[in-house]
DNA sequence: GTGGCGAATGAAAACCGTTTTCATTCTGAA
DNA sequence: TTCAGAATGAAAACGGTTTTCATTCGCCAC
């Protein structure tokens, strides 16, 4: 994912209701019952499926835009030129294992970076405000599918 | 940077000289006296202040992805929609730490990802074999620039 | 040298995800 | 009920990158 220091949390359940727009939450609720990463045309499409007037892709952006902004949602970055998103436990952010045969991805359990950040801001006297950082490689089903028929 | 296990190297200076095409070499050029990071754009800039006849942009793309390809040039993405290179020591590649105001580089000296790849193999069964890392923040000159203006 | 063929090149069009624009509709406070 | 600001949607604009396709270049065989 990407991260960028400054956020504004201070959600509760109740007030996430109150301030969010209403394809904000039609949005949320795509995001919620999908593991994994989903682009914004994703979810338009997925909301285009389901709801009688499913929003516009521009407000699914905007819907976005406001969601990362509020810290419940977290935008991902794996330099194909499409974003991706995901739900976040508020605030927090996390990065993925990207399986490049299956596309399926698994969530780190710590940042890698966030360990390094003093001794970064030590060495290189850089003042660590964000960062990406992705992992691409084979996931273990797919290490076995290859494996066995041979390697080319 | 991006990493993808996968390179062919074999190059020697006059290999190169051999293998690339006209274009790729001034390309290369370009690339070997500029110390930050360049788009294609940059590069197509750069060339056609310089050169009488200089390549198109689409053969700038095509230089590029052929280099990045021979391991001598790297692509970094920052997620803005644009892409950058760089020279690198052939078959090698860095991480930055980008400076948010400046919007100068420091390459990390180190990967932070290959120091951890076999325990993350270990940990999760998954195969690395690239990433791309990039830390944004504040460089030492721009705090000083920052700070003594009082936060906002 | 000359013919010929695949590689390289360039201009323009196509792509594609994302952002803007702008007019319309909704919503909540007064 | 009225009104202003927020939210929305359709369509156009954007911008970097990739494709297409016709032309030119470079090099080997003859």
């Amino acid at each position: 994912m990407s991260v960028q220091g400054s956020h504004g949390h201070s959600h509760t359940k109740s007030q996430q209701s109150l301030r969010l727009t209403k394809g904000a939450k039609k949005v949320l609720e795509v995001l919620e019952r999908t593991d994994e990463l989903s682009s914004a045309q994703d979810i338009h499409g997925a909301l285009r499926n389901e709801e009688e007037s499913p929003p516009g892709l521009t407000t699914v952006y905007r819907s976005l835009e406001s969601l990362v902004q509020l810290g419940l949602v977290q935008a991902v970055d794996f330099g194909d030129g499409e974003r991706r998103y995901e739900m976040v436990k508020p605030g927090e952010h996390h990065h993925h294992l990207v399986c490049e045969k299956c596309r399926n991805s698994v969530h780190l359990d710590q940042c890698l970076v966030q360990q390094l950040e003093e001794s970064i801001q030590a060495k290189y006297k850089f003042e660590v405000r964000g960062h990406i950082l992705e992992i691409f490689g084979l996931c273990e089903e797919c290490q076995k599918a290859v494996a066995p028929a041979g390697k080319k």
